[in-house]
DNA sequence: GGTAGACCTGGACGC
DNA sequence: GCGTCCAGGTCTACC
């Protein structure tokens, strides 16, 4: 019999709505439940992996059953993980904020945007989605979890600074990532990265985001995209897919440097919500082409999401 | 400051 | 079933 943990979330926090908002939800070592409305994933904590299952309880209460018994500290450092996974952080006066400044999502009440325990995961998992189609991202996270992650977790930093360059090619297929994704796992495990700093409200997006682009295998769209994986929504991450959105669902046309003007422009209104805003716009068009996220399972992503079903 | 080409993988397509 | 082409973001070298 393992621990349970009651989670207290913002009262309008919606646990399958709130999961299967942004792409990492089905991403290795995350499992949604598709039937259950469940999110299963182990985590690592301070005497090792814990497999934790979160499920909706009530209105602002959710419940987190473990497969072993926590300590009290990791009790505490789990539900820091989980709050850190969930966006519970973004309270009421937040969604609100937002939905004032965009207004067509009140009624959903979407506001936020799943992503991972760690940063160090957040980086690694948009890594892997540079210069790749979904499938590979799939697979890549699928195969460093199953070689390089303890029980089954998402690969530590010190383990993934420890890894052979032919293990991450060879074996989790991230191709010439490889090298990249070892610096930034050195970076992080000897402290380098100050996530504090990084997560502050008073650091400047401009000197955030300048940061991020100095780091290994981190460009202008994976630093926008980390941005708002630390809460930073001022800017977009521009990628194929958003000027792809520009022409297919905002009728833009031009160059694509045109189209990305016009982007920019689009969503200037939204001022510090315009990745949600942006964001958002996207997954209802994935949702038409899709069905609702929350009935996408994590195998068939991987095969549902390629260009021929776009 | 702008740009061409290399970097890998896996899906799509033609045979 | 095999070979070829192509998409995808970052990095380096070069102008």
């Amino acid at each position: 019999m393992g621990s349970t943990l009651k989670i207290t979330t913002p009262r309008d926090y919606d646990l399958t709505r709130d999961v299967c908002s942004y792409g990492y939800f089905v991403l290795a070592p995350n499992l949604w439940d598709t039937n259950k409305h469940t999110l299963t994933r182990p985590l690592h904590l301070e005497d090792g992996p814990a497999t934790v299952v979160l499920r909706q309880e009530s209105k602002g209460t959710l419940k987190a059953s473990f497969d072993r018994t926590l300590s009290a500290a990791e009790r505490a450092e789990a539900k820091g993980l989980i709050t850190r996974m969930l966006r519970l952080n973004e309270d009421e006066t937040h969604s609100k904020g937002f939905h004032s400044a965009d207004p067509r999502w009140k009624k959903s009440g979407r506001a936020r945007l799943f992503r991972s325990p760690t940063l160090f995961e957040d980086v690694v998992k948009t890594v892997t989605s540079c210069n790749v189609a979904w499938p590979s991202t799939v697979n890549m996270n699928k195969q460093m979890v199953r070689h390089l992650g303890q029980g089954g977790c998402f690969p530590t930093e010190a383990r993934m600074a420890r890894a052979r360059v032919g293990t991450l090619r060879g074996r989790c297929r991230v191709g010439y990532r490889d090298q990249r994704i070892i610096d930034l796992a050195k970076m992080f495990h000897r402290g380098e990265i100050d996530e504090a700093w990084l997560e502050h409200t008073g650091t400047p997006d401009d000197e955030v985001f300048a940061f991020l682009k100095s780091l290994p295998g981190i460009g202008p769209y994976a630093a926008g995209n980390i941005m708002m994986l630390l809460g930073r929504y001022s800017r977009l991450a521009i990628d194929t897919e958003t000027v792809r959105h520009g022409k297919a669902a905002l009728g833009f046309k031009g160059t694509d440097r045109q189209i990305i003007k016009k982007l920019e422009k689009h969503y200037e209104p939204f001022g510090e919500y315009k990745f949600k805003s942006y964001w958002f716009e996207l997954w209802t068009f994935y949702e038409t082409k899709q069905g609702p996220s929350e009935t996408w399972d994590r195998e068939k992503t991987a095969t549902a999401f390629t260009a021929k079903n776009f």
